[in-house]
DNA sequence: GGACGTCAAGTGGTTGGACCATTGTACAAC
DNA sequence: GTTGTACAATGGTCCAACCACTTGACGTCC
């Protein structure tokens, strides 16, 4: 006979920490770049030892919520949530190998999306940025690191044309596929299909074709996903 | 005249701690529930003071890398992304307006995408399961929490059956569009359109019919959308 | 006046040690 | 067998000191 009772919920005082500093930013309304009050002065103010509060500073600084600049003080963060998402990630992937799977796929329908937005909202120096990228991506292909980098820097550049908060995911997915490549043998650069493919993605983006770019860019991830499938 | 610099690269012991522990999960070959050692064995193994050593493992438990627990010690977690995307998720929201209307588009994308990768996957079982909580959503539809929940519920169901690291997405946005709702008027439960949506939804899924699925996904995450933006 | 070095104050980074709170185990008491 | 007690192991919290970095003020040298 097991009576409907809840569980008391523990919590530390880093967690309040936490808690406290967000009503802290509600309330004083803060916004990306203020000045947050000094550890010592922190501690102070939330009645705890500057031990805890450190830790409770150190999470939000690895989430990107805060930066922390040795000498100087701590600022609010704005828009950085791939940070927080990848290493997670990572340590996921680490520990759970069906999850690079689960991870490409998830890669594959996001970044058709993402395609698919940035052609409703792209702006033409958003277009002529990508052209310029495309062309050194063209240069360096056969360049293992640069071409990859190049190829990296085309995806997230489509993403944050689309939609802010997708392209943040998308760029800790590209982070977290960096570290696995880096793990496994080498590849020999961009293949040709993947740069025929980015011509045409930037060809539709700039007709603002969203179907169009989105058939390219899953012919393209697709070809990815095959490859690592079938190692 | 600026040369090609690189700026030097300052880490923290408690990064470095962090890169360590992941090299210590992959050497060892570490799976979800394993037992790290103590913080005073990891400290002076690491040999770096037992308070740094914390920040470190106070940053994984927060991400959900690791779970803690008093008195008992320190065990590597699986699954569990969502903790880690939503609480920096929620201070964005905080600090920039702006933000949520992105987050509201993310959902809508990710959502149908959700629903239609969930239907070529689906299992038996868990189309049962989407139905009881179909039947209970009917019975507490007008249940300001207990429907919302339930909703919510539904939604995640749906997402763990199509793909994993999307799921943890979305039920991290759901964790936040639940802050900001609390600090907002009172909804009056869950409205009739969302309740035929869901019951639709759940129908194309039994019948593995992903656009189908898609379509009322999409009509029912635009209600909620443009309920907010009418705002 | 401008470039450079020196110094001091403020702030985060790190350490070591002490003590508290919780958990699990072993063992005695009944 | 159940209960209670004691103890060891482990994470939680605090404190005080000192190190490292940034900034700005000031003075010196040219």
């Amino acid at each position: 006979m097991q009576t409907q009772i809840k569980p008391i919920k523990k919590t530390t005082v880093v967690e309040q920490a936490i808690e406290s500093l967000y009503d802290l930013v509600r309330s004083q309304n803060l916004k990306p770049g203020d000045r947050l009050p000094t550890e010592r002065d922190l501690s102070e103010a939330l009645n705890i030892s500057r031990s805890s509060l450190r830790e409770a500073i150190r999470v939000m600084d690895m989430m990107g919520i805060v930066e922390v600049e040795h000498g100087h003080g701590i600022r609010l963060s704005g828009l950085n949530l791939s940070q927080s998402i990848s290493k997670p990630l990572n340590f996921l992937i680490a520990t759970d190998s069906n999850m690079l799977l689960e991870l490409y796929e998830f890669r594959k329908l996001i970044e058709v999306e993402s395609v698919k937005t940035a052609a409703l909202k792209i702006t033409d120096v958003e277009i002529k940025e990508l052209k310029k990228l495309y062309s050194e991506l063209k240069n360096y292909q056969h360049d293992r690191n640069l071409g990859i980098e190049l190829e990296i820097k085309i995806h997230e550049t489509i993403a944050k044309a689309g939609n802010k908060i997708m392209s943040e995911v998308i760029m800790a997915i590209h982070d977290v596929m960096k570290v696995s490549r880096e793990s496994t043998v080498a590849a020999v650069g961009v293949s040709d299909h993947t740069i025929k493919m980015h011509g045409k993605i930037i060809e539709a983006l700039e007709n603002r074709d969203p179907d169009s770019a989105a058939k390219y860019m899953l012919s393209h991830v697709e070809s990815v996903y095959s490859r690592i499938t079938e190692e």
